[in-house]
Order: C-alpha cells, then sequence, then structure tokens
DNA sequence: TTGAAAGCGCTACCAG
DNA sequence: CTGGTAGCGCTTTCAA
C-alpha cells in the first residue's frame, strides 16, 4: 500500500539505489532524470521511511531532548534556540516530556535509547544515578543544559558561582547590605551549592558577614516566595532578597504585597532566571537573565563540533536587567 | 558492535525468533529460558533497535505532537494528561515544537510523516490548507486538541460556544450589563468565531443588544492587554471584560492598574483557560478553567477507540473558578 | 552516471 | 514451546 522507493524506480525505469541518491542529494546523478523522479515521487505521495533509512545507516540525526514536566518554563527558550540551530543543520529534535515517576523516566529513557540516537540533551533535569547508568552503558552523548550536573556529565549552563557575584555585587553598589538567598538551600543539585557557595564568597568579597539564616527555602515554587515574609517576619532584617527563580519572585512580590510591604521601598528583589514572567507583575522585576536561547543553539554546535566530553562545561553570560524592584539606598 | 538479538540468541542458545518473543512478551515461552535470555540481554548491555522493529512491523507506536512555539502554557498540561495515559497504553509521544516558518513546519511534518506514526495530534495549532494537506496524503489519523478546526480534523475541545454562554451568564448573574470581548475578533481560527457568536447570542438571550465596539483584539497577547485600557479610555463604557486567554488579562490587570482603576471596583475581569497564571496575580484571576489535562487523556483514549473520524468533535467541561476580579454589582 | 545485491535488526509465519 | 526463514524499505559498496 504505502509507496516505497522501487515503486518510483520501477516507474523512472531507474534502480532503487539511483533514486535513493537522488531523493537524498548524494553522490552522482542526472540532473534530468533527478527532476523526473522528483516529480513522480511528489505524484505518488512519496514518504520516505526513515526508520528503514536510520536501520540501514546505523545512525540517525535524531537528538532526544528531556524536558521536566514541571515545566520551568525557560525550557521553551531552550528549545527554541536548538531547534533553529538543529534545523539549519539537518537534525531532528525528539522532545520527551520526563516526569517525577522513576518507572516512568526508566521507561522513557529506554524509550529514546532504542532509536539509535546522536546525544541526549537533558534540559534543566537531574538525574538519578541509575538513570546516568543506563544512559552511560549504551554509549550515546550526554549533555546537560542549564543544569551544572556532577557525575562528569558535560553541561551548558550559566556560570553559577560568578552569576552569584555579580548579583551581589550589584546589590551592593546599591546600597545594599543585609541580603538573603531564597530557594538556593537545597543540597542536591549541584547548581545550588554552587550559588550559596558563590553567594558566601561574594559577599566575604565586601566583607559583609554571612548570615546563615539568610539562606532559605529548598525548592523552586510559588508557594516558597509566598511564604518567604512571612518566614522572616516583618521588619525584615535584610534590605534585599535574590530569588532563584522567576517564579519564587512573583510569590515573594504577592506576599509582600499581603504583608503590607511596598516593593522595592520596603524590600528589594532581584529575580535569577529572566524569562517573560518577570515582565509581568508591577513592579516589573529586577532580573539576572540568563540566555537560556544561546544554551540551546551551543548545545547543537557543540555536538556538531565534537565538543561532548566529560569535562566539557561551557558558561554563557548572564545580564542584570533593570526593572522596578531594586531601590537605591542612599547611604550604608 | 551493538548487540542484537541474534548476539543474545547465541548465548542462549536460542533463536532470534524466540528471543524476540520473550523480550516483547509475546507468544508462548518457556518462563526459565525467559528469565535466562533476560538476564543475558542485561549483561549484553542490549538496546531494541526500534527503527528495525518499526520497519519489520510497518507500525509505531508513536504520536507526533505539534505544539506551537508560542508556547501558550497549557500545552503543558495537556501533554502531561496525554503522557499519563500514553505511557499506560504503550505508546510513545514525539513532541515537535512548531514554529511560524513556513518552510520549516513543512520539513517539520514531512519529518514526522518519515515515520509511520500512529497519529499527529495537534495542540492549539492552526496548520496551513498545504500543510493540511500533506498530511492528509499521507493517511496518518489527525487530531486537533484544545482548538476546534474546520477542514473537517476531527478534536477535543471545550464547547467554545456553550463556553462563553455560562461566561455571560456569570456575569449577568453578578450584575454586570455591559461587557466586552476581548482577543477574539480575528476572522482566522474558527474559535474566535465561535467565541464571537456565543457572545452574541448569550448577550441576546438576556435581551441586551450587541455592541461591535465591544468585540476587540485579534490576538492573543500581554500587550493586548495592556491596551485595552487606553483603547476604550476612562471611564470604560463596560463593567466587565471577557479575555479570551490568561496572558491578556494580566495585560488587562495591569493596565488598569496604570490607568490608576481599582479591580474589580472599576473593572471586572474574567479569564478563558484558567491556567496557574491566573493564580500568580492580584488579585486573583476569577476564571472559565478549561479542563486541558482531560483533553490530553481523552485524545489517547480516542485513538484507541478509532474514534478520530472527520466528523469528530469531543467537548470537555469548563468550570469558572471564582476568584477575586469579579465584582456583584447591587442593581442593574 | 547507473545497477545489482547484500545487509541493517527485528518480526511473523509456518513447521516442527 | 521453539526454530528457520523471508522480508520490511533503505543505503551502500562494487562493478558495469
Amino acid at each position: 500500500m504505502t509507496v516505497t522507493l522501487k515503486d518510483i524506480a520501477k516507474k523512472a525505469n531507474l534502480s532503487p539505489a539511483s533514486v535513493s541518491r537522488i531523493l537524498n542529494n548524494r553522490g552522482r546523478f542526472n540532473d534530468d532524470t533527478a527532476k523526473q523522479v522528483r516529480t513522480i515521487a511528489q505524484s505518488l505521495g512519496y514518504f520516505k521511511n526513515q526508520s528503514a533509512a536510520d536501520l540501514s545507516q546505523k545512525q540517525s540525526r535524531v537528538i532526544g531532548v528531556l524536558i521536566p514536566t514541571a515545566h520551568t518554563n525557560f525550557a521553551d527558550e531552550i528549545i527554541k534556540g536548538m531547534q533553529n540551530e538543529a534545523y539549519e543543520n539537518g537534525y531532528e529534535l525528539l522532545i520527551t516530556f520526563f516526569g517525577n515517576d522513576h518507572q516512568q523516566q526508566m521507561q522513557t529513557v529506554k524509550a529514546l535509547l532504542s532509536r539509535q540516537l546522536l546525544a541526549i540533551f537533558m534540559l534543566a533535569v537531574d538525574i538519578t544515578l541509575p538513570i546516568h547508568q543506563l544512559i552511560k552503558t549504551s554509549n550515546i552523548q550526554v549533555l546537560s543544559i542549564s543544569n551544572q550536573l556532577n557525575d562528569g556529565v558535560p553541561s551548558i549552563s550559566s556560570d553559577n558561582y560568578d552569576m552569584m557575584s555579580q548579583i551581589v555585587n550589584y546589590l551592593y553598589d546599591h546600597g545594599h547590605r543585609q541580603m538573603a538567598l531564597i530557594g538556593s538551600s537545597m543540597i542536591e543539585p549541584v547548581v545550588a551549592t554552587v550559588r550559596r557557595q558563590g553567594f558566601i564568597d561574594a559577599l566575604a568579597k565586601h566583607n559583609i558577614k554571612y548570615n546563615p539564616d539568610f539562606i532559605w527555602g529548598n525548592n523552586i515554587s510559588y508557594e516558597l516566595g509566598l511564604q518567604t515574609i512571612p518566614h522572616y517576619g516583618t521588619p525584615l532584617p535584610f534590605t534585599a532578597v535574590i530569588s532563584s527563580a522567576d517564579i519564587i519572585s512573583i510569590g515573594i512580590l504577592n506576599g509582600a504585597k499581603d504583608a503590607g510591604l511596598q516593593v522595592p521601598n520596603d524590600l528589594s528583589i532581584i529575580s535569577i532566571d529572566g524569562t517573560e514572567l518577570t515582565q509581568l507583575t508591577r513592579p516589573i522585576l529586577t532580573n539576572a537573565k540568563q540566555n537560556f536561547q544561546l544554551m540551546g543553539e551551543l548545545a547543537i554546535t557543540a555536538l556538531i563540533n565534537n565538543q561532548l566530553s566529560t569535562n566539557t562545561a561551557i558558561y554563557t553570560d548572564i545580564e542584570i536587567i533593570a526593572g522596578q524592584t531594586i531601590r537605591t539606598l542612599k547611604d550604608s
């Protein structure tokens, strides 16, 4: 029922081999016959059977992409970047959502590995050890995007340590001396650890003694933001907060409103990520914008250039975008 | 280099055929040998080559999913629903982002059609005619989710006509007589047309004369919301707006703030969609919540039950979720 | 520039 | 319950 190369070949009095060459623009062939072949293919409604091609070539141009279901909305931006770059280089993206159910995760990864992928890109995903090992046995290349992992997985992300330094400096320059870091107190993802350390070290550089109470919140959620003000009580013991994600920042903003605080008069906020969410609030959130789209593009480039070795760590720059949530303090 | 069924068969003194049966739990086989085979497979680090399987079976369990790049964030919810259901029934989802570049769209669809998919699901996507025809020639089943299309494409969505009626009734019951509909004045997507008609007819049922000026805005965007108040000027000629999407509602909310209006005292807002975004605002948005997750689940179910004929139109219920953006007017 | 033929890894049929 | 085998549609030598 389905139209195959053979069918086209028969109709064109050619061999399947030639048709294959023509339709793939590979090798040499006569331009005139080529034109004919293409029209025939068109008229017959031919669709390449990619499975057969992959099988025959023992390789595909498919990149598997893992996205967390609890879909941090910057994933879109990364994908946008990847998609363009992938399209131009003839790669396909196989995007798969990655839930929390471990059973399901395993099955998902196995399904991916069952299609001789070129590579697996993980967007902001933290994988468990068994899964990591599963991938390892398959010899498929892996890359973590936006998330630094240990386990020797190559990554493309912001330099989270340096980012904290920039943020602290920014706040310091605006006269802030007491600042809190919200949403990075977990031990697990390396990113949180790195940010904490960067925060502490940056404070030290300004001779500010680090107050352990000022690092709080072990998850990334709106609710965490909402609870932040109640957690510390008013008057707040600090003048500024660094929020580990935009969604947290919105929670803080609303929590402040609920507590009768004025932002930025009573509290300054700077938000890490800088997705569109930061533009939807009143006041608009000052943010440390990560270049997600570029991360996506670089991911493909790195793959093409064979740079996905174990120790690769590519950094993209961040940019601090002034909004309306940072108050400049007169004297310190 | 790669481990194949044959390798396992050799090691287990079996035929590839048997190994295939065992590893797929198909047909009859001896449980003991099965156990052996599985351990061997494990130890050899075997991964099924799905391309070969698909080729051999001339069929795959893969459902292609098209998501607009301008990623209305309810897509996530739909996918969540689909993913669970798909997982339980052994289907794979091949998610593909669908940009605006026509060239790229074509290539994307062709890539999809090159893998004997079971079906293509389109999430809130409006396809152009050539693409529609392309899909048609391939005989792959299609389903539009959350978006009603013409062209005889089966769909799962809310009953947009009835939704408008419910919304208008809700506003009416709260004393509103002058209401506007924002973001549905485009001619193109059928959804907009249906909503307009539903709006007008619902008003008529309450003997409210329909004012054409009160249907405004031909796109779905934050900016549209922001411009709404300036567009009409204050004092507003209506007491309530129905916003065609959450992102528009947020724009309206901010626009109102900018104009010095109090919501809901000076303006009531009800938002269509009811994604998490509605919970992030102050005041919280009253909304007509669509059941996106259910749409996703039903999509898979419909596929399984072979219900994807041309005229299928499955509706899921909406629910009006009271927030803080509707004022009850005393007298009318 | 084109063709013949082998083979990718798996499944399905039919025999045993 | 198991094995032999043909064949899915495509690519890729190698030879013509």
